[in-house]
DNA sequence: GTCTATAAATTGATAGAC
DNA sequence: GTCTATCAATTTATAGAC
């Protein structure tokens, strides 16, 4: 019994986090109707309430759920005690890996985080273990054996998040501005991405 | 009477205008209320519909209003007969100056598009005039003429504009994780960011 | 043009049968 | 655990007085 509850793929408190899930990414938080939730689930629009007891909860936990799928791995990478232009590589790399398979998750956070108050992004990051002291030891470290340039580790850090980041959320634009609808040709530049951002980054910093 | 009238920033229709910009642009379509914007503007609500009928059409004259405060000056500087050079370092400028003012329209305009299907991007890109062969054509000139080294006009204008608009989307983020709520070092940081961006991207052409 | 009152539809949430 | 039925509150939009 234990065994089969703990399959949670096929569960209905499973399937109702996943459906939420999807929702929640594609219309945000106010422009997602439980209806639609339920409709997505296959299930009863009640059942939403009986395993999460409210829209705000439910939500809470799409949340939570969106930014596990980034930060865990992220931080792994910048607490590593690899050079800073190893861990540039792997954190651009991995970024960029996850964002391909998620797309619209990059934009769900960030618009999420804009429409709450500053309290709830810190609390939120804070549990997600996010902290930009070890990305600042890296590049300090790299600094004092002579590897890179003294150089501001926070400006780094948000031109490489800058160039990970914008191809997803802007997606929409470039799509229809750069690339004219030729969505091949989008799929194309974003196969490159990672080695351009890389050597971008890198040349900013390499002696 | 005439004369009244043309003096719009005191008219009821200006002033519901302006209101429902700024509800608009801070809360996202779904999440904004009529009630609100009547607060906002100081009126009642009935008067919302008279004068834009809907809160679609409502929706509709913020958007193109938020747009035409970066879509004119930024295409006039791509289609100058200016170098290279001195386009982009006039775009980040124009770019940053705007958004320093108007931060959170960056992204509102965004974010809105990635909600909406593409024929409505493809619709408002087209009616603001903003086409990328002119800055196509500008690299290109540059590059025939032994300015700059050959470069995808298309990562390059990507790359710009991810430097720019990222501080404004990501504030949120920023403030928390890299400034530590630091309200002081994240526009000391954005103060600095035109010459930054410039210095960047010239670097990435420049022979 | 501006207001009050209210219609009409939607939506989050709960009660209760099975 | 899951469903049907329904409540209570909200929200866009309109009718009509002034």
């Amino acid at each position: 019994m234990e065994l089969n509850q703990k399959d949670k793929s096929t569960s209905t408190e499973e399937k109702i986090l996943q459906a939420a899930k999807k929702v929640f990414v594609e219309k945000g938080k106010s422009g997602t109707r439980m209806q639609e939730i339920a409709d997505e689930a296959g299930i009863n629009k009640s059942l939403l309430h009986y395993y999460y007891r409210s829209k705000d909860k439910l939500f809470g936990a799409v949340f939570k759920l969106a930014l596990s799928q980034f930060a865990p791995k992220l931080i792994k990478i910048v607490k590593s005690d690899k050079s800073i232009f190893e861990i540039i590589e792997s954190f651009v790399d991995t970024y960029i890996d996850i964002a391909s398979k998620n797309p619209f998750i990059p934009m769900f956070i960030i618009n999420e985080f804009s429409k709450r108050d500053s309290s709830f992004v810190t609390k939120t990051m804070k549990n997600s273990g996010i902290n930009v002291d070890f990305f600042r030891d890296a590049v300090e470290k790299g600094i004092s054996e002579g590897l890179i340039n003294p150089v501001d580790y926070r400006k780094l850090i948000i031109n490489t998040i800058s160039l990970c980041i914008f191809p997803f959320v802007g997606r929409p634009l470039l799509e229809v501005i750069v690339f004219k609808d030729d969505k091949i040709a989008y799929n194309e530049y974003l196969a490159n991405r990672k080695k351009e951002v890389c050597e971008l980054i890198i040349n900013t910093i390499k002696k």
